[in-house]
Order: structure tokens, then C-alpha cells, then sequence
DNA sequence: CTAGTTGCAAAGCATTTGCCTGTGG
DNA sequence: CCACAGGCAAATGCTTTGCAACTAG
């Protein structure tokens, strides 16, 4: 990110202000509300260059768009918890123990994603 | 499926034939080799019926479009390997405990999802 | 100044849909 | 026969890209 444009600040914060994982439109709305001119196209490729960076990753959940986070996030191992009713995406802290023993014989493990859902605090009550 | 087309036989066939949970596209190229005029379009129209009838489930990858597994495989609960080098997916068979503790208060767990990544047998060599 | 950025429109993919023709029962 | 199916092309929704105009440093 050779300049500090008003765009790339804006897009910045929006995803810094966000309490989880958030998705290019959404991302696109907040800025937005800064930058009047703000354009999906920029969105999308700030993104990239935040990822390249190493400043932002991707989040993919299951049959869904992509989310980002910020890196600083993910430094920490975790997972996320997706509420099926208000669609928000939480961070969990900690893994399980007991996923190599999946694994059929000859299959090597380099990574792994787990998702959970159900209800969030706020859709809980 | 009211009616046993050739189209929908050769797409039953193709799924049953897989080793795992294949793509449309996938799907299309077996069946065509035995349906000259298979279309994409029907593959996705007749896979929707099959999922709504519960004959097949969608297996949806983090980042990934959907794929399809009979229904009979997804019975058990289980989980899904993605070799990062063939790309092919395979079933896993059995779960790990102790998700539930990953859950901050107030949250509820309704179901979950878990991907392994690595290599598989084939490519691990 | 001028290379890096942005906005806009067009292009890509995967998937869906409209519509008219074809066909299983 | 004729309602259900299929083929084809156009429409979607999300994301990427080409290109000319703009601006940070």
C-alpha cells in the first residue's frame, strides 16, 4: 500500500472497527459512510493487497463469500462460530485434540478448519 | 423424479460411480460420456431435485463450490479431507470430542463443520 | 511531474431461470 | 396426448480486469 489514500484508510478501519470477520459489501457500506466515492472494485482490491501484505486473511466458511480479519487475529490459532440467525461471525479461541486420529492410513495432515453454528449470545435470549 | 430419463440415469450413475463428493461440472463430464446431449443446466436442475427428495446432501468447502455425496454416506456422521495436491475429496469417518468447550457463554451449538487438509495416500508417495 | 490509484464498465465464473421444443408413460 | 423434462441462451451474483482520468508524494 504505497499511498495513504482517503480510500484505503476508510477501508482500513472499516475492517479494524469490525468485532469479527466481515465481508467485502459490508466492508463497502461502512467505508462508505467516509468516503462517498468509495467502489467495490477498490474494496476488492485493497483487500488483495492486504492479504498479499500479510495485514488481513481470509476467513471461508462453508458456502459462503469470503470474510477478512485482521491478521493480528489469526496470529492465534482459532476457529469460528457462525450464528444461523443473525448470520454474524464470531472468533474462538483454542482447537481440539483427536483430529489425526481421522485421518485414514497414508494421509498426511497439514492443516484443518472448523466451523461451529448455532445461536450467538444476542439470538440466544 | 417423476419421469427415468436417460439424462437423470446417467447423473445417478455418476454420482454412485464417484469416490467421493464430486462438482456439477464433474458430474457432467461423466454423464456425458454416456448422454451425448447432457447439459450443465439439467445436472444442476436434477441435482436440486435430488437433494430436495434427500437422495444426495451438498458437501460445501471452505472457498470451494458445492459438491455432492449420497445421501446413504452422509447417514453416519463424518467429515471431509481435501488432498492439496489432486484436490480430490475424500469421507472421513467418526468426530472428535470436546467442540463444546470452544463455545464462549451464552452460545449454542447446533451443528459443525471439519476439514482436513494435506495429502492423500495417492499423493503423499 | 508521474507512477500508483481509483471509478466505471465490461468480462469471468458458477449457478439459475425463461421459454420453447422434446418425450416418457 | 400432454405435463414433465431437457436444451439453449439470457440473467444473476460475486469477483476480477482493462483502461482512462485522478492524485499523493
Amino acid at each position: 500500500m504505497d499511498r495513504r489514500t482517503r480510500q484505503r484508510l476508510a477501508i482500513v478501519e472499516a475492517i479494524e472497527k469490525a468485532s469479527g470477520p466481515v465481508m467485502p459489501q459490508e466492508i463497502l457500506r461502512v467505508a462508505a459512510a467516509n468516503v462517498a466515492s468509495m467502489n467495490l472494485s477498490t474494496v476488492y482490491r485493497t483487500l488483495s493487497r492486504m492479504v498479499a501484505e500479510g495485514v488481513i486473511v481470509p476467513v471461508q466458511l462453508p458456502g459462503e463469500p469470503v470474510r477478512y480479519e485482521r491478521r493480528e487475529a489469526a496470529d492465534t490459532h482459532h476457529h469460528h462460530f457462525r450464528c444461523t440467525s443473525c448470520d454474524s461471525v464470531y472468533d474462538l479461541a483454542g482447537c481440539v485434540a483427536g483430529l489425526k486420529s481421522l485421518l485414514p492410513r497414508g494421509f498426511k495432515m497439514i492443516r484443518h478448519d472448523i466451523t461451529l453454528y448455532g445461536t450467538c449470545r444476542k439470538c440466544g435470549a
